[in-house]
DNA sequence: CAGTGGTCTAGACCACCGT
DNA sequence: CGGTGGTCTAGACCACTGA
């Protein structure tokens, strides 16, 4: 007894823990400090390290915290809005788009490309990596799979590879008229080479960006974009986006 | 020597894991099989329980199976692709949204709300509690802040609370002349009560889309919507979306 | 090198579901 | 009631970082 409210609710210790220190980050934190070890804070709050971890990685996943193997917990700054283009008509790499492109392959399809490409498993496709920056950080990684039929006059000549060759690739698809495009947002988990390249753990949630870019009847161009999910929020319109966060200081005045 | 590559790498086990299950639901599973207990499947593969528990995480997180206390762990159906309606003017509740108003009170904003809606604190706003079916499964509940002057024809008369009050207000909100709305998406983690109602466990990831509906130069709604994550695939654009999940059957021909 | 977070184990108990 | 997934513990070892 004595307490303001009935506590036997059941509410599992992670969750609890997570209210707290939510709380805690709130009024006596700031952005980019260090928190106490897993181990000491385990201790402090009279829980097992993997009760604290549950709390952390909830945390983490929100956005508030950052974890970094070998260093430690830091107070996250807040997410940063980039904006994924809602109904802007334009090939990918126009100029200043935001993305810069690293290098480009060609091969045959997966079965999962191919299909969404509209396109024979036989077919050629330019796969084109990019990758994004935003607040001196990578935010997110591309994949651009161009069938070979969208870029009919892209010689063998034109750049053999790499980045060279990514920038031919895209300059010939630019020569086709763009009708439209379709997007998708939906949770995923990083591979392996993403997480790598967004300084990230393999298996990390990340939010992956699918755009279909249709000219003249066809898929001319299917771009999978895989976006940190603890650090970017994804506005879309031409606007720089709503700002809506947790909800600190709701402590009485 | 011998193994085609250099296989001490180090790749955790539960990662190793996950990529065999997941390969086992493509070839041995159909949608809606139940898998065998989780005590069982770790003896099966020789580790301990919480390791195969790290595993089957991922494979919810992507939304390829769907445990429920109590019942068992299934394989999922492909995630369903729910509008969100992209560059679509017209305000919330118009016939044939997809949403469907539960009920709505009328309260002094949270901090948040009211920064988000460039009100003052002590302006009251209509929040207006919305869900979202689809496929027969709930997917998504929203909050709808709509500050009091946004509404100025309401009258306490109308509808006293409950769905009637709900959409009355969408109603008198009909009235003014929508300019456009801001969208953004980013992960975060299910409240108690948007868990109950999604039927998923309080912290299961969601996806949040917030959108701010402008009129008059000012903030006339601002919308908060949580999606299931583990089973939605958000679009957007007036077309169904693309559809490109992993990618089974990669194994040779 | 010492300290951090990441992985893993082998148990235990609990909340929930259907029968 | 038995069986399921959800929570929790107290340890151990590993991979990585920075001094």
């Amino acid at each position: 007894m004595g307490t303001t409210q009935l506590d036997s609710v059941q509410e599992p210790k992670y969750w609890h823990l997570k209210t707290v220190l939510s709380e805690a980050l709130d009024s006596e934190f700031s952005v980019g400090e260090i928190l106490p070890n897993e181990r000491d804070l385990a201790a402090r709050f009279g829980v097992a390290r993997a009760t604290l971890r549950q709390a952390l990685e909830q945390l983490e996943l929100e956005g508030r915290l950052q974890r970094r193997r070998g260093v430690g917990t830091t107070v996250a700054p807040p997410r940063v809005g980039v904006a994924v283009g809602g109904a802007q008509h334009a090939w990918p790499g126009t100029a200043g788009d935001a993305w810069q492109a690293v290098d480009c392959v060609q091969e045959t399809p997966s079965a999962a490309v191919a299909t969404a490409l509209e396109t024979g498993a036989d077919e050629p496709v330019h796969t084109v990596r990019r990758s994004r920056m935003s607040g001196g950080q990578r935010v997110a990684t591309e994949l651009l799979h161009i069938p070979a039929a969208s870029v009919p006059g892209l010689t063998a000549i034109d750049a053999p590879s790499g980045t060279a060759r990514a920038r031919a690739v895209l300059r010939e698809l630019h020569r086709m008229d763009l009708e439209g495009q379709e997007r998708s947002v939906e949770l995923g988990s990083a591979r392996a080479d993403d997480a790598r390249e967004l300084d990230r753990l393999p298996g990390s949630p990340v939010l992956v960006v699918t755009t279909r870019f249709t000219a003249q009847g066809r898929t001319a161009a299917l771009s999978v974009a895989t976006y940190r999910a603890d650090t970017c929020r994804l506005t879309f319109g031409e606007t720089p986006g709503v700002e809506i966060h947790h909800d600190p200081a709701r402590r009485a005045s």
